[in-house]
DNA sequence: TCTCTTTAATTTATTAGGTGAAATTAATAA
DNA sequence: TTATTAATTTCACCTAATAAATTAAAGAGA
């Protein structure tokens, strides 16, 4: 039913595997609970959860929900027809949502998305963007981040003080270790370090993550299955990025982002974005078909040579309409796609591959290749022992998984502060 | 000086992150210490250092080195000339050698090598046997694995209820969750489970793993900077295998070795011994090597597709004689390493590549090509921030490092069953 | 030689945070 | 109303940490 989570008895103090910890972070997981039932999955005593969570509500952290009417259990023979059964009901506890606000901001190509959910990580309000951001310099990118954060802060009437943490996701690399933002598709400025001056503005905890990653998060914290064991998530759309997470928790040696979009598929090949020639990415991305696709078909130029939602719509309708040489295209992008896929399924070995991002909306016309492909670039045994998943999502899930990133950030930050 | 790890105090019982374990864990890596070193490099305090080594000593886990004259401490302040300060001396505490035994197995193409090495990771005895590995089928194999084992022991004079363990490196794939053993270049035999005979014989754990892991594991024992980190290790020699180490532990998704030598270089391309075409390993194994060598030279044919040691260093003589198709040979193998080297930056952005094994004893032919296509293949600020490193190890870097892989899990089973 | 200083290790009292068993509470069923 | 049931809390105790004080073993100096 619930994963029985190897209990840990007899533990303290340290952060992240507190049981008051691991108390929050089931709670996050699998919403409100009784008392009861997180002691099972926590493998704590009664006595023990029962002084844990009245501490954590004595800190407002929890509260005691009073939707008593939904059920915890899976099990129907447990409970009558209301949903009701003798004894003493349970009382489910929930993260309060009271306790606190976080914002997710989603920077990407000629779109900023902002969003402000409430400590439970319910969602309430958002906004969307559409700028040049290729125009901005690293100053006006700046205003413009704590400017829109600034606008969700007075939409839903919250104090600054109530602002628990603000996470980034942005497109393109960002430095693990220094938090700096090297390098992105969707900006002309490089090496510039967003989270100081948000930081500094907001006196909260700032989270930075590739938006491949935050996809990646937002999908394994949806399906419960994603979670367990190694996934990779390669998110198809303005380029070609990958998030790597590791039992639901983007832990990885540099930084949980790979740059699977331009390793090579031959030492010569269409130029690409980042200078080098032959990249995955050349071949995958909705620059690159749409760039290609206008040598031969007339279409109409995409601004700063990113074409719109509805640009790369129409192209999609064209190949479909049966022209030789764009299915030819969207066939060569079938390739590179199973080319991606083979490479990370020999470097890594995962058990989750996910295709994500708007790019896999053509994916029925690269279908026929990819899977031809895919078949001769994998051994038979490797491929087998990977599930692979399909989840065109939308932009969406950028800002889904980045609240749960920042959450989980919030969650350990305030499990050190309190000991 | 030595690191300090960060103290994670009042939690116990819990097998691999007790107390008890990571004192073990430390003495493990850093060789003979004192008690105040000992409390020092895991935070703990004084008494509780000094409880849980007399604890340890009792169980004679541990005893007190009386080798006083080894000095512990780097800082030569601290020192007079004769290595003695004032003020009661250090008592040096290490692993109690006697505790127990465990042997690694390094089972590679025609060659089995066994080592027996006290709970210290002392090397007391080993063993080097040629035999037609391919030509054995699994009970074949079994048994003669187990006879190794029983040579070993017996030339040891060591009982076998004082064997902890037995750690078995092989080349090849071995699938991490249910320890079976599904293919070998090494074996004509396939999906087959050496740990459980074993297990069944000697009545100790068995732990399997890689080959290339097993090198990783050693490297990373050998120089502590690189047990920092991501590091990923490139083994070239009869086959192209790669093992992945995360702060010196080989934890992973799927079973911490890659298949990367398996990764296509085109559609179409040599053939490869697992069937597919075009793989890296068929353009840098010594076998693709010497077999696309032998189409156009003299060269005395290799025994069932594997040349011998001293085969290919006939070939590298040869070619360093300055034949121009030789040199080609040899340049492609620089690409295709190169091609594997760009592939897992992309994906892993490891701080540490590790480049091993015999087949680099040819690297200086291949230096050119490998470098000028690395260049091509890999974006500019993902290679400057990886650190690449040449160890064109010996064959006894595997033994080496499935000792340490070994000693480990017996560490940890220990403290698991001692609570 | 005897004492002082220094450093290592241990003893003692205390504390944090867990445990199991039993008591308490709040509901349904009879 | 009373029995039954299940969730939660109370109580007494236990383990493994800590801090402070003590003991141990050496060199240095009179």
């Amino acid at each position: 039913m619930i994963d029985q989570i190897e209990p840990r008895r007899r533990n303290s103090g340290m952060a992240r595997d507190s049981n008051r910890g691991r108390l929050v972070e089931v709670l996050r997981r699998q919403g409100p609970l009784p008392r009861v039932e997180l002691a099972r999955s926590t493998g704590l005593s009664f006595p023990a959860v029962s002084g844990l969570t009245s501490r954590l509500i004595a800190e407002e952290l929890l509260c005691e929900s009073d939707t008593a009417a939904t059920s915890w259990s899976d099990d129907p023979d447990e409970e009558d027809v209301n949903g009701r059964r003798r004894g003493r009901p349970a009382v489910l506890l929930t993260l309060n949502p009271e306790f606190g606000r976080i914002i997710a901001v989603s920077l990407r190509m000629n779109l900023i998305e902002t969003l402000i959910a409430d400590f439970s990580g319910s969602s309430l309000a958002q906004s969307r963007l559409e700028i040049a951001t290729r125009a901005l310099d690293t100053g006006a990118l700046c205003d413009l981040v704590i400017a829109q954060i600034d606008a969700m802060l007075e939409a839903t009437a919250t104090p600054r003080h109530r602002l628990l943490g603000i996470g980034i996701a942005l497109q393109g690399i960002v430095n693990a270790d220094t938090g700096r933002h090297l390098w992105s598709p969707a900006l002309s400025v490089t090496d510039i370090d967003l989270a100081k001056p948000v930081r500094q503005a907001f006196g909260a905890e700032v989270v930075m993550a590739n938006d491949a990653v935050a996809v990646a998060l937002g999908l394994c914290a949806a399906e419960p299955s994603l979670a367990q064991g190694l996934s990779a998530t390669i998110m198809v759309g303005h380029g070609v990025g990958m998030g790597v997470v590791v039992d639901g928790e983007a832990r990885w040696g540099a930084g949980a982002s790979s740059e699977i979009g331009h390793i090579k598929l031959g030492s010569n090949g269409p130029q690409c974005r980042c200078g080098q020639r032959g990249c995955i990415e050349a071949h995958l991305a909705d620059y690159a078909l749409y760039r290609d696709a206008r040598t031969f078909l007339d279409l109409p130029p995409a601004a700063s040579q990113q074409p719109s939602e509805a640009q790369m719509a129409l192209l999609r309708e064209r190949a479909r309409g049966g022209d030789p040489r764009l299915e030819h295209l969207f066939q060569q992008a079938g390739r590179a796609l199973a080319e991606a896929v083979a490479a990370t399924i020999s470097v890594l070995r995962p058990h989750h591959m996910i295709l994500a991002g708007p790019g896999l909306q053509a994916f029925d016309m690269m279908r026929h290749a990819y899977e031809e492909r895919l078949e001769q670039a994998v051994l038979p045994w490797l491929l087998k022992s990977t599930a692979i998943y399909l989840r065109p999502s939308e932009s969406a899930a950028i800002v889904e998984g980045m609240v749960r990133r920042t959450l989980r950030v919030v969650d350990r930050n305030h499990m050190e502060a309190t000991e």
